[in-house]
DNA sequence: GTGTTTACTTTTTTT
DNA sequence: AAGTAAACAC
């Protein structure tokens, strides 16, 4: 490895860089390259000679993990299997699954996701007699959510939860099951509960780096400070705050600050990415928050660009259809891949008009909005089986699957097996053991076989797979047939094959992206319960960059991206700034400026925001016609201007199509698609 | 015990 | 609009 640190960073990223040894604050502006800078700070360690192992690296989301391990691996030109680079939940999770014993827990734990939490939560509330009516589960498991990650408390009404809530914790015991949440939670009262084990894992590593360390939330930040000597970089931008719902509080900036108070802090404000326009609308905005570190982006080019773009329309399907033609027109006229446009948008709800504007005109796309592949219900299913094979204690696991395909285990033998398990304050599979020893009467002789064969199904799947003979891919294979799962799916959907088959597909692409993982080199542990932790933690599909697409992404899902054009629909008052954070309490308007920040910010070129009077919500026309964003008053108006007229630099073709979209939102309905 | 109909809410953002 | 959960019929 050969790299000339000095000719390829520039004088503050150098110093980045070299500054290995003692405490190290980067506050890195957007587009200053910071990526670039923790990628060959990594490359510096291990050129000093530090041993790949002794260098944890942290971040927020499994994309950015991703592709800097990639990145790093590029620039080194070396595998660098022993290094650590991992969110702070999947590298809580490997620390649980080395020391989890010391808690209670059998390494085999599960990892529930909010909907099995929500779930669990539910059968606790039932079994403590809640009214399931007015229950709504989905609130109370993430204020239980929120109070596990230190953020949130209970108060008021919420009161009467206090008890659900310890119930909840206990269960997941009995479950052998552990949530997000105590992913970080869980190895702080390890560590504080055992002071060998935490002294055991501080001492491996020596170079400590954290990146989005504006996003980090308290505990995380306890997580660090338990883990890290003195020799550790945080690398944030405060600007670029926007998980403070999720508990991440940049006050940790200041707090690093005071506990290492020897700190050497560079600022990288030097912008690389975006032209003078755009840097400076999106300085700005930023400008309007009081509390920031104070910064300014500027640009060492010092080409100005094009001005921003803003526009108005009538409807958001107007707004959708004018996004894919301007795509339309700087593909044609600037020569642009699909791949230089990003659409930006506030919610997921916001993506569906434009994806189907994108899918009419057939422009190629990809999304990060919507459910991931692992959200689909037969998908599901095939994990719930293999989570039952390495925990049989995962009660969330067994309910959705003891029945699918259907065993003859309804609603009553369902009832059966559960309040027996809550009654003995065991699990599922323990009270189907305890029923198959006693059974009572001719029923619960028949429910009990029925449970034990489908336990011993996974039991099969399990003893394959960790003896070794077959691969996980393999085993799941011959699960679903074993399982009858295939015959099951044409039976569910007997009127159309199609849907079987595509469901029997899934499936299928499932076991090959096992397979994949199975043989990639950089996979250390191909078991089973490696890969269950694996995907528990990818919540979305991170698409891996498909060349040749426009990207449709949420703006969370759009950090650490960049586009030479972006869009920016929906600049209204009530989606951006949204309405939940404007309204009363908890409201942080100046979180939703920084979002609106981090969007300006992706764009190297040109941006073009846009707005529309009228929404389709959830079937009818929203109530009122919304205003435009408040924060579009702050950027200078010098800096904007409005679209071109119709007609300019247009094809004949595109004006006649042009008409033609403007006579459908003038007079609705023409063509194929329904009015509301 | 299972299949069908009806009532109803929903996610702001993600590990 | 869509998808789920509960209510209802077989």
């Amino acid at each position: 490895m050969r790299i000339d640190f000095a000719a390829e960073l520039d004088p503050e990223q150098y110093r980045a860089v070299t500054t290995t040894e003692g405490p190290v604050l980067i506050v890195a502006g957007a587009g200053s390259g910071k990526t670039r800078v923790i990628i060959y700070r990594i490359a510096k360690l291990l050129s000093m000679g530090v041993p790949q192992e002794a260098i944890l690296a942290l971040t927020f989301t499994n994309k950015a993990a991703k592709e800097m391990a990639e990145r790093a691996r590029t620039l080194v030109r070396k595998p660098l299997r022993d290094l650590t680079i991992s969110t702070f939940h999947s590298f809580g999770a490997s620390i649980l699954r080395k020391d989890i014993g010391h808690l209670g827990w059998k390494e085999n734990f599960s990892i529930y996701d909010e909907s099995d939490r929500a779930r669990a939560v539910k059968e606790c509330a039932r079994e403590m007699g809640f009214s399931m009516d007015t229950f709504d589960s989905w609130k109370i498991s993430s204020l239980f959510s929120a109070l596990r990650a230190g953020h949130g408390e209970l108060a008021g009404d919420d009161m009467q939860y206090r008890h659900l809530y310890d119930e909840y914790r206990k269960s997941l015991n009995v479950y052998n099951a552990v949530d997000f949440d105590d992913l970080i939670a869980m190895p702080l009262e390890l560590f504080a509960a055992h002071p060998d084990v935490a002294a055991r894992w501080k001492s491996r590593y020596r170079y400590v780096l954290i990146d989005e360390f504006q996003d980090t939330s308290r505990q995380q930040y306890d997580l660090m400070m338990a883990i890290c000597g003195n020799d550790v970089c945080a690398v944030g931008d405060d600007d670029q705050s926007i998980y403070s719902w999720r508990g991440a509080d940049f006050g940790n900036l200041l707090r690093f600050e005071r506990d290492f108070p020897g700190l050497a802090e560079i600022r990288l404000e030097r912008n690389y990415r975006s032209t003078g326009s755009i840097l400076e609308a999106a300085n700005a905005v930023i400008s309007h928050n009081a509390k920031r570190k104070k910064k300014a982006l500027w640009s060492p080019s010092g080409s100005v660009g094009t001005p921003l773009v803003i526009s108005e329309h009538p409807d958001d399907s107007a707004e959708a259809e004018a996004v894919v033609a301007e795509m339309k027109k700087l593909r044609f006229s600037e020569h642009l891949p699909w791949d230089a446009f990003g659409i930006l948008v506030r919610t997921n709800a916001q993506a569906r008009v434009i994806e189907e504007a994108l899918m009419e005109t057939a422009v190629p796309y990809r999304t990060a909005g919507g459910p991931s592949f692992y959200q689909r219900k037969e998908v599901r299913d095939m994990l719930a089986y293999m989570r039952v094979a390495a925990n049989p204690d995962d009660d969330m696991a067994v309910l959705r699957v003891l029945n699918v395909p259907r065993r003859g285990i309804g609603k009553a033998g369902m009832e059966r097996l559960v309040g027996l398990a809550r009654s003995r304050n065991v699990s599922v599979h323990i009270a189907g053991e305890m029923l198959e020893r006693a059974p009572d009467g001719r029923i619960a002789e028949k429910l009990a076989a029925e449970v034990s064969s489908f336990f011993a199904l996974t039991v099969r799947f399990r003893e394959r797979v960790q003896s070794r003979a077959a691969p996980l891919s393999a085993a799941l294979r011959d699960l679903v047939r074993d399982a009858g799962y295939w015959r099951y799916l044409l039976e569910e959907h007997r009127d159309d094959d199609k849907a079987a088959a595509w469901k029997y597909r899934n499936i299928e692409l499932l076991a090959a992206s096992i397979e994949r993982w199975e043989k990639d080199p950089d996979t250390l542990d191909a078991g089973l319960f490696a890969y269950l932790a694996r995907v528990a933690l990818v919540t979305r599909d991170d698409p891996d960059d498909e060349e040749g697409k426009v990207s449709l992404l949420t703006i969370h899902a759009a950090k650490g991206l960049e586009f030479d054009t972006v869009f920016l629909p929906g600049c209204e008052e009530g989606i951006m700034p949204h309405a939940k954070s404007v309204e009363e309490g908890g409201g942080d308007i100046e979180e939703e400026r920084r979002l609106f920040y981090v969007a300006i910010t992706r764009a190297r070129k040109r941006l073009f925001l846009s707005r529309c009077a009228a929404r389709r919500v959830r079937g009818g026309t929203q109530a009122t016609p919304s205003l435009p964003s408040s924060f579009l008053a702050e950027i200078p108006a010098g800096l904007l201007r409005g679209p071109e007229s119709d007609t300019q630099g247009k094809s004949e073709s595109e004006i006649a199509k042009d008409f033609f979209g403007k006579m459908r939102t003038m007079f609705g309905g023409a063509g194929p698609e329904k009015e509301a």
